[in-house]
DNA sequence: CATATGTGCAACTATTTGGTTTCGCAAATT
DNA sequence: AATTTGCGAAACCAAATAGTTGCACATATG
């Protein structure tokens, strides 16, 4: 199945899930003792972050550890670039603002 | 009443307003014309940008313009920034092993 | 082989969400 | 003054969502 990428990160567990497990991988047992919610719980949510592949899992006998696709949250990073075009250029334009002062004031003495 | 922004951006119709008012400031009825959904819809959708702040509005005698607040954007790149650093630093690492190679190599000849 | 442990999944529930319809109000237009 | 236009808000509805409970299954452990 097919899943949104922000959708996935729009809920607060699930940020502090993929918090937990870019540091280290984990078994959904150990991410639930973290946070106040029932193992169940925790197996829903590394479903929806596992369907939008922000998650990866791998199977030692009949533990699983769940780790983050650092990869994939590069998607959100372009996403972002759109808007930080805009404000690193309103920073120039400040930038721009500030230089002329300096001239003008430049040419006062 | 205060807002997740991640939340808000979860919402693809929310994105694409975003995007739309990044450009230029507009009004509710403009906007809606952009999309296949009524003044309503998007006004609604409004309501929750403005709440997490990430839209501002200026009234013009009836109308009222929506543009983006960029600055409340840079709010996601900081919450990216921690990941950021795992794939830089993962860059870094490839790097090196690239430079080891590239060494050895040199050795060989 | 019996039991304990780790896991995913399905059914159910309360809540949230995105959309539509209807309304009232203020500003423009006639 | 009457009508049109632009807007937000409330009431309503269908769908999605997050969580709980109960279950089945595989892998360890005794």
């Amino acid at each position: 199945m097919r899943r949104d990428i922000f959708q996935a990160i729009a809920d607060p567990t699930r940020r502090a899930i993929i918090a937990l497990i870019a540091l280290q991988a984990m078994t959904p047992n150990t991410i639930a003792e973290n946070f106040n919610t029932t193992r169940q719980a925790v197996s829903k949510h590394l479903r929806i972050l596992t369907e939008c592949q922000l998650v990866k899992q791998e199977q030692q006998g009949r533990e699983i550890y769940y780790s983050l696709e650092i990869e994939k949250m590069k998607e959100i990073d372009k996403w972002l670039e759109q808007y930080r075009k805009i404000w690193e250029n309103r920073f120039n334009q400040l930038d721009q603002v500030l230089s002329t002062i300096k001239k003008q004031k430049k040419n006062e003495k």
